[in-house]
DNA sequence: TCTTGATGTCAAGGGCGCGTCAAGAAGGCA
DNA sequence: TGCCTTCTTGACGCGCCCTTGACATCAAGA
């Protein structure tokens, strides 16, 4: 799914812009400011990024320098100013397009598809390794022993999860929520199922597992 | 040096663009009309284009279409059209931006620069073999024992988008959008008949796929 | 040793996603 | 206009995946 992070410093149109894009299917982070913008972008890694020029911190220009020092994700600008110096300082800057306020929703969408479109597929290091099996994110594919493992869609997701979190413990709360859906978060019946499936997919030995650790009344850890 | 293609049917706007652009340092070609554009894009391989949407023999999205089903350069969309579905219509096709006239000449160049920047240097398309038919990205051609396979418009687009992704897994939502368009998104029934039809034009044991494979609720996944 | 709460294991059913087939609709070309 | 190819849509059955409940196991504390 993609994931979009919309920057503005006004509620109201960061939640108009958050339910049109999850309506479509696009997965929403939100930042009032450049700090939690660059914070966020480097948190979460989004797909694209719709920035407001008029931050209450940080200069709209700085927050697009900030972002492309390290990553080469689309940015498309949200601005009400329609001078041009502005936007050719913006564009310049390292931003990928310019739409200026008020603007229409199903444009706004057709530039993000195309900015999304085009955008180089970012290639982080996807492939996890360990003594037993190996992870490939961006393929979406497990490997133990050099053959493929099937995994099915909600085993995936919760290894997935997992794997992104390497090394970090991830709360029972989290991972029913991020797999099974916002209005999960209590059904660890769940969770206790998928993880023995898992293990017993993956793991050389699933009674005494090495890597799909549980810690016990907190949540589960993902160890390279 | 930059090569820039400018389309337009008013002989003073390519004028006074060709100007500013060779002031600029960039090298310009001009084309009056559609057919006369796809042709200079083909013989001249310009590293953008500039294109008026209101040209008096194709439509403007057409020339978008044609253009894309071969190249990925950047197209900029010059039109006096500032409705929303025009431009939407534009992106979707395969625009990268899209500006209205009257136009500022120092934002026009920025978006320039911006298109040029980002775009992926431009790759020959392989051709990929399996053990039972070969892709011709390039040629737009399968072959199997030797002969050719015809295929559908939308049979190749999907073929094609499997290949270009060879070994990664692609998810229904994305086949889709990409070869129906990015209003599409749950009609996996589509997705159903035309990977049957693939495999059974293409595979030798078509019920046990070895090259198109099913990810059950992920996606689809071509192997070489 | 017993209790308690949390985790691991197993199996069964119901639902749904996928492959398959075929007919109707739409569009291109003579 | 009429034919032919291609795309869309519906129906159906099979198999697999998710869910759920029951029970076993384990660790910690009294």
């Amino acid at each position: 799914m993609t994931r979009v992070l919309v920057v503005d410093d006004e509620p109201q149109i960061v939640r108009a812009l958050a339910i049109n894009l999850k309506a479509r299917g696009y997965d929403v982070d939100t930042a009032g400011d450049g700090t939690a913008a660059l914070t966020a972008a480097a948190d979460r890694h989004p797909d694209v990024v719709l920035l407001d020029l008029g931050l209450p911190d940080i200069d709209g220009v700085e927050v697009i320098k900030g972002l492309r020092g390290w990553t080469r994700i689309p940015i498309i600008v949200l601005s009400a100013r329609h001078a041009s110096a502005e936007k050719v300082a913006a564009l310049d800057a390292g931003a990928d397009d310019y739409v200026t306020k008020p603007f229409g929703m199903d444009e706004l969408l057709a530039r993000l598809r195309a900015a999304v479109r085009r955008a180089v597929p970012e290639e982080e290091a996807p492939v996890v390794v360990t003594d037993s099996f190996t992870v490939d994110l961006a393929a979406k594919r497990v490997s133990r022993d050099g053959a493929d493992v099937r995994l099915t869609p909600t085993e995936w997701h919760l290894l997935e999860v997992l794997v992104r979190h390497a090394g970090r413990l991830v709360s029972q709360r989290a991972l029913l929520q991020e797999v099974w859906g916002p209005q999960y978060g209590t059904e660890t019946n769940y969770l206790r199922v998928y993880m023995a499936q898992l293990r017993r997919k993956l793991e050389h030995d699933p009674s005494h597992p090495r890597h799909l650790l549980t810690e016990p009344g907190m949540g589960y850890r993902f160890e390279g």
